[in-house]
DNA sequence: GTCGATGCAAAGAATTTGCAGGACC
DNA sequence: GGTCCTGCAAATTCTTTGCATCGAC
């Protein structure tokens, strides 16, 4: 199920990218569907090493351009972690369960959890506020159980 | 009250960095002083600009020294609000309530808020994860009612 | 006096941008 | 064929570090 979520995830970003008349490409193509395989967060300097090490070569630049457009677009959420650069995974849409974040102080290492309570009061919290809330981010820092002790 | 708590925690910063064997100066006092003042987030840059206005000039290798010392001994906390550079700002004695910030995609200002049923929440999340989790950031991110169109 | 603190300037790291050539539609 | 895309390298921006000097204890 995981498989069929993430290449329905890759398939939906090349459509929407086509619609609002972005050509396609090797490159680009080859950072969606490696996006699409994750599950969690990635940056674009892991994005550019994995790919490297695969056929498709990609320059750190166009790494960059595109997670841009698809920031824009919302296909990908951007999340600064704490840690020394961004990192990027492909969003779900809209009412799909999303997730947060649990980042290790030790190892660095980012676990994703999901908790339907927190997505309920955030909501109602959205909703006391009065501002307009787009998104939304939780991350939890701490020590993770395999560096624990 | 606020001007109470600002001098408490300059007060504080001092006295704890007196005891962990650091000197003072008078470029760290401004820091700190100013740091005190602070009820929302400032960056290393809003710092050293502010106090270059006035009469003590701090240097920006200075002013950053001095956050990573504070953010040590948890005395300021460093949030990423998604923006260029990090932000800080006086972190609260435990247990005391703190908050959390909404920030404007427009206008890129943080706002804060506070919320007891997202604290209470996000308690219960802590034990649920096996993980030890020792702080946490809630970011709302959206338009602020200034630049509501 | 000793050792931490400061400021400047240089080094680093992440991200963006300019540009010439190449590919898509 | 025009326009968008790519890769490289240079430019930017934020942050850290090296070093000589100054000041607190």
């Amino acid at each position: 199920m995981d498989r069929t979520q993430s290449a329905d995830w890759a398939g939906r970003a090349e459509a929407t990218l086509r619609e609002r008349g972005h050509k396609a490409s090797a490159p680009r193509s080859a950072v969606l569907a490696l996006i699409g395989r994750q599950e969690c967060v990635v940056s674009a300097q892991d994005i550019a090493d994995e790919l490297k090490r695969g056929r498709q070569k990609v320059g750190i630049a166009t790494v960059y351009r595109t997670l841009e457009i698809l920031e824009e677009l919302r296909l990908v959420q951007r999340l600064d972690l704490g840690g020394e650069s961004a990192r990027f995974e492909p969003a779900t849409p809209d009412g799909h369960h999303h997730h947060h974040h649990f980042v290790c102080r030790i190892c660095g290492r980012a676990i994703p959890f999901e908790d339907d309570s927190l997505e309920r009061v955030i909501d109602v919290l959205g909703k006391r506020l009065k501002a307009t809330v787009e998104e939304h981010d939780v991350i939890l820092k701490g020590v993770c159980p395999d560096c624990e002790g």
